[in-house]
DNA sequence: GATGAATGAGTTTTCATTCAT
DNA sequence: CATGAATGAAAACTCATTCAT
């Protein structure tokens, strides 16, 4: 018995995710509201109705997309560093990998983001378990980097919406059908990097002023 | 007669923003699919039917609103420097202007990114009269700045790209639901110029280097 | 104004009366949940949306038809009596009087009854509005012929239930199918009145004892 | 073999009931339409697709339940006389014991009443095993009593209907939730018979005429 | 032009019933 | 026989759009 339960679990589960994938590509397809349960569910290859036994409500299934997202956040890690030297190798690698993760999750948040936008209550739940963990993570990180002086004394709360915001800002430019985003993404990843690092002015016109 | 005609044209003018009003306000407030055409008249304080006097279409309401950003964009200007010496000057006060008029039209931002996120005939036409025009201007500009040596000689596709995407995703984290955004908007314009300008890291550490 | 607004009132009462009426035949055949919409609104020669723009919902639709039988009750009068002579006579009047309204009102009770006996909320509004009141009013009356010898003392409050029960089972019996009734249902009035007067034994044998 | 199959029998009868039981308790909770299979079942302690092992359908429960109906009145009896003398205390003795039995079914009636009202091939069903058969009985000893002057003579189809239909009556208004008759049940027995044995008129009053 | 009631297509959601395990 | 997930038909309800006034 312990076994067929299982089986069944493990099923159900697959199901969900079955269920899952389709809302997400659909979603991101249509949005939100013009995407019907039909068309997930034929997408998913169920009837309509099967995806009322794993979630209660259309918008049921837009916080299981939202427990992907945080799931995928969880994986990405955040901006721990051995703490030994080269800083800005780190951050490079750090932004390519949080690029790369969300190179991988742009359907996904194409799915979700625009319905997020306009609902509070789907806002305070993003806010809440996805966002927020985040800043209060790096923000003790960058105050010590900032404390050794590998850093510059910006502030660090406001650091902490600029460089993911540009990170996002690139998404969304993506999702409005941006085609240079699309295609130079991974180049993106470090021109990124070195204007965070270095800046946009020259260090020559800087060391002669 | 041509008089009357005039004052008709004025009036049904001034309708028209009325009715564009309301629907910034209500898709802002609902999303666009949401609002409904009842909330809307409602809120301009006319009947439904009259909306269709003056709009083919509850789209062709959406359609008004992005012809509102692109005037908007168009009065804001572009990257146009006087030449002279201080770019650094210049990019701050510029910036700055950008950036408070994005905080003025965050509602009418708001209550179109979202429908055009999901939807690609908005989307090719959000992109073709809004931001493909900024782009091509702001890009020679760029390019002169790097052949005099004032900026390093990152590739200005992907600044152009960067740079503004970073206003938008910051928008963007406002719609989210972030207050430290809201709260701190006027400061974020300063950090951002100094982090693009000079970068995150510390100038002492790099010129032992 | 007022005269187009005053047409449009009158109007709207009318529909309202059309879309009542038709809800009372549907549900009265069919019984309240096996109605749908489409039937009341084609039994009514209106469009399914057009109800929605006269009641909230399906069982507001019930609580129209509550408010008629409410109507209805108030125009049949209470126990009035002219406080004169002949109780029997004025009995025997006012039973007719009841028993013929109820006949006129079969159907609606019919639409409203089974739901009512099922579903708690509607039970509430049906005993405080319809019942309650009518015991009220009655109760004093039954007291004031008991006091003065011309009723024997049995308890009001029961008689108040046991007198109109028997109407009330009547009804029902009549709505479960029961032919005698329909067709006796003018005789029946002088049975009770005669039976509830006199009651079932004959005088003959008790006078007898 | 005989045995084990003699135990199924059992066990499926016991089965039977046990979902007829939680038929009853949810039909009468929530009506017939707002009862579900799925809550049958769980009331049952089984599972949905068990029920259908015993019943085809889910108005064949109705059916079942009616059927106990009909078994609950053929134990409830007729009214029976030994012909020997006092009609008043037999009849009192009947009332009482047929109020009785009501009580404890008031839950079966309400799980089954509502539905027969509205349904007519079950109002015929009802009515040709569960009415019919007690009004031809009943009606031969109303005649003969009358016959003896034992009773006074009043249509006898009549007084057939009136006096169980103001048990029915009173039932209903139970289930329309006159607390008055659940809490003076009894009570309400010697009323009954009171009333309708002797009348509600004086006799004091009757006499002096 | 302005109005707002009427319309009915289109969606979500429920739930009796089936059937593979 | 028991199970309960899958099914999809059926219903309530919404709302953009029309059009008679």
């Amino acid at each position: 018995m312990a076994k067929s339960t299982h089986i069944q679990a493990v099923v159900a589960e697959a199901r969900r995710e079955q269920v899952l994938d389709a809302a997400t590509k659909v979603f991101a397809e249509r949005g939100f509201h013009k995407a019907t349960i039909k068309q997930i569910a034929s997408e998913a290859g169920v009837a309509d109705g099967t995806i009322y036994n794993y979630f209660t409500d259309k918008s049921d299934l837009l916080l299981g997309l939202l427990d992907r997202i945080n799931e995928t956040d969880q994986r990405a890690g955040g901006l721990a560093e051995s703490g030994t030297g080269d800083f800005e190798a780190f951050f490079k690698a750090y932004l390519e990998h949080r690029m790369h993760v969300l190179k991988d999750n742009l359907e996904l948040l194409q799915a979700v983001l625009p319905e997020v936008m306009v609902n509070q209550p789907l806002q305070k739940r993003y806010f809440d378990t996805i966002l927020s963990p985040t800043y209060g993570l790096a923000k003790e990180q960058f105050e010590a980097l900032q404390a050794k002086g590998v850093l510059r004394p910006l502030d660090p709360d406001l650091l902490l919406r600029v460089i993911p915001g540009t990170l996002l800002g690139l998404a969304v430019l993506g999702m409005l059908g941006d085609k240079t985003v699309h295609e130079q993404w991974n180049n993106l990843s470090s021109v990124i990097s070195d204007l965070i690092l270095n800046g946009l002015v020259s260090n020559e016109t800087e060391e002669k002023a």
